[in-house]
DNA sequence: CTTGCAAACGAAATCATTTTCGTTTTACAA
DNA sequence: TTGTAAAACGAAAATGATTTCGTTTGCAAG
């Protein structure tokens, strides 16, 4: 059964093609009984109007691109959510791409999003991307852009992303409210903004407590996965190191240290305390469960569809767009690990 | 900047749209040298063809469509990633929906898949699909179909599954080895095939161990997370039953039993031991860690693609398509849980 | 010098829709 | 009855790539 067209309708009720297109769009210039005709018909076969064809003319693809580091990840798992399900309502439709982190298959993806015309993109770089080439074709594409999460300061669009450096600070101050002063800290890889920001509030709560900054409690995590959680945490207590709390730059992390203090019997929070970040579902699940910054993704993926929203708009009016940075709130989850 | 076109190569080399076309197509009746030049100039210029203008001669939009029940979901998540690498590889590239386990929204979203002439539609079902009409829509436009995991034994369309049955009956046995003989049985819903299929398992486990079925020990999961595992364990608990071991039908009820009975100071695994299905990342993380078995998502999803590919490729010979059922190996994973 | 043929190129149709612009029809006042 | 404006409709161009079918050119054989 091949597709209907708008020529099969006109054939079908004898009349033009033009007419047929017209009354669907409800132009004014087609009879009302000439419209509620060629409605009802259209209803009755069930067509619907090539999108390609229609692209063709009005170059709106009503397609938007996603390309972000990691897929199975709880986070971004929910911005696409957040995404996907905003942009369903404006009748958009959603590309996904995933760069595993590697700047060269976030290049390519780029490309190839903009091969197929969409009418935004949403991106969130990979930990690894150094220039921003590619970021200039989007520009030069003029094809909106709204960067979520891990940014770059340099990038010339919009972006949504919570204040890592505050959240990490509003972490820290808990732990230390608590009663802890010698705070470790897995921090993540040189690279990201995140994990530069959050080390930064690290940094910033001691201080602010009058607690002297001891560079040889702060662990890189160059993978932020359980792993490398529980290996520091085992060096620490290998070391006999003078330890009562850990920060860690995320929830991985921070519940494979759990999992080494409870297989050490390192009684939680008494003798170590254990602060994540990003609130996955696990750090919930866990015994005990995980004190952590709740950052919440759906939210960030829908505002971020609306930025893209504006932007379009704004372009369509011809008005000039001005990109701004969308700071998303986030608040401090208190569990049993501390 | 606008796009370019082929007619503006056609403009700058000052010969034809036809012989650009035909050279970046390399068609036999243009001269070598014309050829190079062509591909010089587009390479230079960064040109690629535009794909909506391309679909409406070719028909062929090399685009596929996914729709699953969940986003933030560890297995939806893998098979997500399966499907979309292995696309990419072939130049596919991929929207995605998602039904929240809606029949409503499922049937919408493949309707909107439709509207994009998606050359291919990978569909797991949702828990409350009831009737097939939207299927029937997709066999009508002749669009190809692939269903994954969740399925219904009515579809006429190739699929991807594991022998739900027969892991449950693994992960059952399993637990009996392990001297249990009261084990009870967390299941899903009553829709979904996988949760009957597990269910069976899990009595045919019984059975061919001489152990006694008793439905009092079945307990049914609404919504498969951790806190109705929470609930239907300490419901055992206050009412000290008889149990020695449970088996959920998935890993988050088995989670959320393991918190319970963390809680209430019962030894796991040598008073009541936990089996979980699907490992989860959570699984491996969790003290003590879930005995599951493993159902390879990602595998899954790469399969599925080629089983796409292939019918695809079948009918651009005008073959004809046989539809099959593909059965992933799961395999049985023993934590401290069991 | 013609004919035949292959190599190289291009005109034009095609895909399905949108939209401009022109034509026909209708309605109504003069 | 005629004139005129508005209402209703349709022809055709345009979008950009693909492909069929011709056309041109050069060259060798007859």
């Amino acid at each position: 059964m091949k597709n209907l067209t708008l020529k099969d309708i006109a054939i079908a009720l004898n009349i033009s093609v033009t007419t047929v297109s017209k009354a669907l769009k409800n132009y004014p210039d087609v009879s009302v009984k000439t419209k509620q005709r060629v409605k009802a018909y259209a209803e009755k076969v069930n067509f619907t109007p090539n999108s390609f064809a229609a692209y063709l003319r009005t170059h709106e693809s009503k397609t938007i691109g996603i390309v972000i580091p990691r897929l199975n990840h709880f986070f971004f798992s929910s911005i696409l959510r957040g995404i996907i399900t905003e942009a369903e309502k404006h009748e958009y439709i959603t590309f996904i791409l995933c760069s595993d982190e590697s700047y060269e298959l976030e290049k390519t993806q780029i490309q190839r999003l903009l091969n197929k015309n969409v009418d935004g993109i949403f991106l969130s770089i990979a930990d690894k991307t150094h220039d921003l080439t590619h970021i200039q074709n989007i520009m030069d594409k003029d094809t909106n852009l709204v960067i979520f999460d891990k940014y770059s300061k340099l990038t010339p669009c919009s972006s949504v992303v919570i204040d890592d450096r505050k959240a990490a600070f509003t972490a820290v101050e808990h732990v230390i409210k608590k009663g802890k002063k010698r705070i470790a800290h897995f921090r993540g890889p040189l690279l990201p903004q995140n994990s530069i920001d959050r080390f930064l509030g690290y940094r910033q709560a001691l201080e602010e407590n009058r607690i002297e900054y001891d560079k040889d409690l702060v662990f890189i995590c160059d993978e932020i996965n359980d792993s490398e959680g529980y290996d520091h945490m085992q060096q620490i207590l290998d070391q006999k190191m003078d330890v009562d709390a850990v920060f860690a730059v995320a929830d991985l992390p921070a519940v494979g240290a759990i999992k080494c203090l409870i297989e050490n019997k390192v009684h939680i929070p008494e003798e170590v305390a254990v602060m994540g970040f990003s609130n996955w579902l696990i750090s919930s699940l866990i015994t005990p469960s995980l004190s952590t910054i709740d950052q919440p993704g759906e939210l960030m993926g829908r505002k971020a569809f609306q930025v893209f929203l504006d932007e379009s708009d704004a372009k369509k009016r011809k008005e000039p767009v001005v990109f701004k940075k969308y700071e998303i709130e986030t608040t401090l989850i208190e569990r049993k690990s501390t």
